[in-house]
DNA sequence: GGGTATCGTTGGTGCCCCCAACGATACCAT
DNA sequence: ATGGTATCGTTGGGGGCACCAACGATACCC
């Protein structure tokens, strides 16, 4: 049976296959701690920007509000990131990355640079460079 | 506020945007028709294979069985394919692409070309080429 | 014939993304 | 000061793609 025609060779499809691949490696490297991409995301803006409101968070990392509000849940529960109200404004929570949060990020930071090597494999150092440099050209229309 | 310096340059990052657009982009050309891209996909095997059952569908187009009979349901409930017995084989249904199936997807087609387009749109010819030709080397580990 | 494999189908899960609405609170202009 | 507007956290919902387990029914092979 052969590959479809129509389908296997277009530039979309390569896309969503080389990016099925590329997101099963990260689900794999974040499953390790328990997590998925969007606490990785969170915990990441955590430590760049600091403690955050999480209207704050969802904005920095293009996480949805409703969405941040599941994830901190269980950053929360599992002791990675604190949840406290701010005190000079009553609408908003102020997020903190713990040191287990921290020590977490440092681990998946690791693992993650795996998985970009592994994505990459394919390619000789060379074809990375300019496939890396093509594909930043893409995603901003 | 900056981006995210732990996730946005890295490939697994750029290579999630870039499809996410493409995917945003095919799902407006699949809704065009009131579809989406397993509806597509099940079209074009059935032009290409001719008449086939439903496990060779999932087969051919690497969509997991149970989803092939979801989104089957939907296309024979259009009237863009029919699905029969196998008379010889009572395990089997024999699906068939219609004339109002092939005409749509004839338009799709069309449609999908100009996704291509606008996916690649960012790059010169010849980066297309180059970039087309390292992201099929990626996709298969 | 009896064990094994395949088929269609149902039902469920997970991840990512998106939207609408709500009460509560803050802000700003009059 | 007060009223209108905007923001915040939260709840609840949906969609698309992908995957898995189980089932009864049927076919196949030794």
């Amino acid at each position: 049976m052969t590959a479809l025609q129509r389908v296997a060779g277009r530039p979309t499809w390569l896309l969503s296959r080389a990016n099925a691949r590329s997101q099963a490696l990260l689900a794999d490297a974040f499953s390790s701690e328990g997590l998925r991409g969007y606490h990785f995301r969170l915990l990441a803006a955590l430590d760049q920007y600091g403690p955050s409101s999480q209207a704050e968070l969802g904005r920095g990392t293009g996480i949805d509000r409703s969405d941040v509000v599941a994830a901190l849940n269980d950053l929360v529960e599992r002791g990675l990131a604190r949840r406290e109200p701010d005190p000079v404004d009553g609408r908003r929570n102020i997020v903190t990355i713990t040191r287990r949060g921290l020590s977490t990020l440092e681990r998946l930071d690791g693992a993650v640079d795996d998985v970009q090597a592994a994505v990459l494999a394919p390619l000789t150092p060379t074809e990375r460079t300019t496939f890396v440099r093509l594909l930043a050209k893409l995603g901003r229309p």
